[in-house]
RNA sequence: GGGCCGGUGGUCUAGCCCGGUUAUGACGCCACCCUUACAAGGUGGAAGUCGGCAGUUCAAAUCUGCUCCGGCCCA
């Protein structure tokens, strides 16, 4: 094949399936090495993103696989939770709650089939070696089957009868249009442009008034208190004494309190429930429990707003603004920018309003936590950082309960006799259950005794991270997830999980509640290894997202592709480029002629995404990159080309002194990019051997041995074969250090020169083996040397192959005499100091020659 | 308001932790060259003083402080 065609890709993918090249074999002597896959969340269309992210982690299971382990690197999909909740609602232009819970569910499943295919078929063809593509089909696992489910409340039972979980009535982040309770983690901040009030709140007893400023005038029903800083002077003559609200005429104390900021508005403020996280705090740091909230789960304003119930919270504060004026209560209002929390779904603001919820216990366990997490490696170990942070902020305790419908049951009966919650022994659970719609698997009411036979199930869900906080546990095959194995005899074996490879922008999230769960059910550490990478940005630095349009389908780089007629021929400059780009469908019905042609390939995808960036920094994605890493691969296939011409022969008896020195070259990569393996840095294998091979190995060694390799004029059969002995050795350890990061092109080129019955991939990492000293020299000299034959004659615009008279060589490179000679077409080559009598002698760089 | 990360030729990036030769490499650009694996190639060249300011030091991209810009996270 005279190019490497990215179309070649599918055959090797082919290949794979039929041979079960990734297939888990059980039974092997191969230490287990276990990858905790993100389960991606296949609502809507995978991004290049996700495709980058995922290759990298296949990096990681290909390094492990080559180095003698034998790999679990499961498939998966996450289906839980509100994205596809949303989109249904959408579609369908009703609520959820419009609608019989079963049928939406059943409509909820159909959309997620559609993109779990198409997730499925970018990790495909993206090169992943997910067990499941290639021989292993059972290793493979969906968050919502019953199976996955059923492990779900299987250890919530035991966290239940545990002590773990608490039912409270808390302020909660509340989102007025999901319907639900939120947690911490899934709140984002807007900037919004609001009015900031100032009103009049007389004092009580006296004939003083105050004056709040406020962005929040629809809570004052609800305030509970009024503050001022301790250091205010303004105001502390105020203390102890009372405020009265405009419109409600209530009571409420003045005292006075750090948080309030003499800079803002008029340095007093007053604290509602609730405002926002700090009024939750202040007001219990205060004493003040359980005070009433104003607004409801519908968003409308309830009877604690007297004249105003039934408003939505907007109306509610445009008539309350408009009374505060007519009563000559408000002073002025200001424009202002605030932060805003809205749920991270649906962008609507939260409100916080109390709640009964179910919360599993984290700020209690948060020392011990600490001292699992000191347990096991982070890659890169500075971005621990960010979990350790986070760790540190807590405040609360995780709220696990939600008011939403495609999630995992919580399995809890209410008897209808004395309204008790009954939690099933672990023992009592065979399998999942629906509670809202299923019988309880117990009988009888733990407490009255009563018959559960009529009890009320339990309508809500989990939060999603509920589910994918133990999918370390699926992994290891937890509840027989993958093998069926009574014994949990594996599981046993093989916990903690070898590796969790994730996002840093979900360390707060999945990483901290698998760390909090795997504590609460063993009192271990998850994982043995941490590995955090950075995002994937877009040319300009952004996150990509589908809502901002900048985000690419990968599908376009990995089929042919129609492209619009209008498109630009050239992918530059880059970031007009990925404009047009980014609102490409893909189409895969191709002309044959168009440009641009971004059938790159997944091996030319997954080699710019290392070299773009050390692992753990933030990867920026550009086509021209992409464009120019492609011809790499290009290259290599020459070079494989030119290399194939000869036969791999046996190592001589002798090597030639420029054959060692090449070997002791391709040693010191060896040992480079085994190093940057060994920390899953894949930019350091990516960088050193893109830049040796191309610059050292075709652009010096084989123009050096080029001649020798062809066995030209009177070369001794032993130069021959030491020339190709080290051609076809050094393109061996090439192709095994580039295999996980590009693994088609290499199991091609391995295929067809060295073993067509074997992968490459099942091969091992090579390890170094001809140790020299000198080779740092000899490189540098070599270099200088060939630099400055080439510059003279390009100065004099000779042609390469024009002769030279004579050269004045380092001593070092006396050795390379004979192949030198050839390489240059040298007449005399002398060695040491140059002879500056000697006349049309050029000095270039530390070399003297004559032409 | 707090925390973290980054700011290196037109673009991207290495080096920074453990200060010390002409600051790494690539893409792009310019010039010349179809040299028998490769024009998706080769050779050569132009281009940066390392965000800004101050400090420590014989010496700073590298350490310290402040500051500006961008990003992420938190309150």
């Amino acid at each position: 094949m005279k190019r490497w065609k990215a179309s070649s890709e599918r055959e090797i993918i082919q290949y794979w399936a039929e041979s079960e090249t990734f297939k888990f074999i059980e039974d092997s002597k191969k230490p287990v090495y276990i990858i905790d896959t993100p389960p991606p969340y296949v609502s809507g269309r995978a991004h290049l993103g996700f495709a980058i992210h995922y290759a990298q982690i296949d990096m990681i299971a290909r390094y492990y696989r080559m180095q003698g382990n034998n790999v679990i690197f499961p498939a998966c999909a996450d289906r839980n939770g509100l994205p596809v909740e949303v989109k249904v609602e959408q579609k369908l232009n009703k609520s959820m709650h419009e609608m019989d819970r079963e049928e939406f569910l059943q409509i909820c499943k159909r959309e997620l089939d559609i993109a779990e295919e198409n997730t499925i078929q970018v990790m495909k063809w993206m090169g992943l070696s997910c067990n499941s593509f290639y021989g292993s089909p059972e290793i493979y696992y969906q968050t919502d089957s019953p199976q996955y489910r059923f492990n779900t409340q299987r250890t919530f039972l035991r966290a239940w009868h545990t002590g773990l979980i608490t039912h409270a009535t808390r302020p909660n982040n509340w989102c007025v249009d999901c319907g639900t309770t939120i947690a911490d983690a899934e709140i984002e901040y807007t900037e919004n442009e609001s009015f900031l009030h100032e009103i009049i709140f007389s004092v009580e007893n006296s004939d003083e008034t105050i004056t709040i400023s406020t962005t929040r005038p629809e809570l004052i029903p609800t305030c509970e208190l009024i503050i001022y800083h301790p250091t205010d002077s303004r105001y502390t003559d105020l203390e102890g004494k009372y405020a009265i609200t405009p419109l409600f005429k209530k009571k409420i104390p003045i005292r006075k309190h750090r948080e309030a900021d003499p800079e803002f508005g008029t340095g007093i403020m007053m604290i509602c429930a609730f405002g926002d996280k700090s009024d939750v705090k202040i007001l219990r740091e205060e004493g003040i429990t359980n005070p009433k909230t104003v607004i409801d789960a519908d968003g409308r304003i309830n009877e604690v707003g007297e004249n105003y119930s039934g408003m939505l919270v907007k109306e509610a504060q445009i008539a309350i603004i408009e009374d505060l004026k007519k009563n000559r209560s408000l002073i002025q209002s200001t424009k202002t920018l605030r932060r805003v929390p809205v749920c991270w779904r649906s962008k609507t603001p939260i409100e916080i309003i109390t709640m009964e919820e179910y919360y599993i216990k984290q700020l209690e366990v948060i020392p011990e936590i600490k001292e699992i997490v000191e347990k096991m490696d982070f890659f890169p170990k500075s971005n621990k950082i960010i979990l350790d942070n986070w760790i540190n902020t807590i405040n609360t305790d995780w709220a696990i309960s939600r008011r939403r419908f495609y999630g995992t049951s919580i399995p809890i009966w209410y008897c209808i006799n004395c309204q008790t919650p009954n939690v099933p022994k672990e023992e009592e659970l065979d399998r999942y259950y629906d509670a809202w719609k299923e019988q309880s698997p117990m009988t009888k009411c733990i407490k009255c005794g009563k018959s559960l036979k009529n009890s009320q199930g339990e309508v809500r869900t989990f939060d999603t991270w509920f589910d994918s906080s133990i999918s370390e546990l699926a992994a290891c095959n937890f509840g027989e997830i993958f093998f069926q194995d009574k014994d949990q005899r594996f599981f046993e074996e093989n916990f903690p999980c070898s590796v969790r490879p994730q996002g840093k922008e979900i360390v707060r999230t999945w990483l901290f509640y698998t760390i909090l769960r795997s504590f609460h059910l063993f009192k271990k550490p998850p994982f043995r290894q941490v590995w955090i990478s950075g995002l994937v940005r877009d040319p300009y630095g952004g996150k990509m997202s589908k809502s901002e349009g900048n985000s690419v389908d990968p599908l376009l780089f990995l089929q042919p592709q129609v492209i619009p007629k209008n498109t630009p021929k050239t992918l530059r400059p880059d970031k007009d480029s990925w404009k047009v780009i980014a609102k490409l469908e893909p189409s895969p019905k191709f002309s044959g002629k168009q440009t641009p042609n971004l059938y790159y390939g997944a091996d030319s995808v997954r080699l710019t995404s290392c070299l773009q960036g050390s692992h753990g920094s933030d990867i920026r994605f550009s086509l021209s990159k992409l464009d120019g890493n492609a011809k790499f691969i290009t290259k290599l296939w020459n070079i494989s080309r030119f290399i194939s011409i000869f036969p791999n022969e046996e190592r001589p008896k002798k090597l030639e002194p420029v054959d060692q020195w090449l070997l002791a070259s391709l040693d010191a990569l060896t040992n480079r990019c085994l190093n940057g393996y060994a920390k899953l840095d894949f930019s350091v294998p990516a960088e050193n051997l893109y830049n040796w091979v191309w610059n050292l190995f075709a652009a010096h060694y084989i123009e050096l041995v080029k001649s020798r390799a062809y066995g030209e004029e009177n070369m001794s059969k032993i130069s021959i074969q030491s020339a190709r002995y080290s051609l076809h050795t050094s393109l061996q350890v090439i192709l095994k250090l580039l295999a996980p990061i590009v693994p088609f092109v290499t199991e091609k080129i391995f295929q067809s020169l060295y073993d067509p019955e074997n992968s490459i991939h099942l091969e091992n990492l090579p390890q170094p083996d001809n140790p020299s000293t000198e080779e740092q020299t000899l490189t540098e000299d070599l270099l200088t040397l060939d630099s400055a034959i080439w510059k003279a004659k390009k100065d004099k615009v000779l042609s390469l192959k024009a002769p030279v008279s004579l050269v004045f060589i380092p001593k070092s490179l006396k050795k390379f005499t004979n192949d030198l000679k050839i390489m240059h077409n040298i007449v005399t080559i002398k060695m040491g100091e140059p002879d500056n009598s000697i006349e049309g002698l050029i000095t270039k760089e530390n070399c003297s020659l004559k032409l």
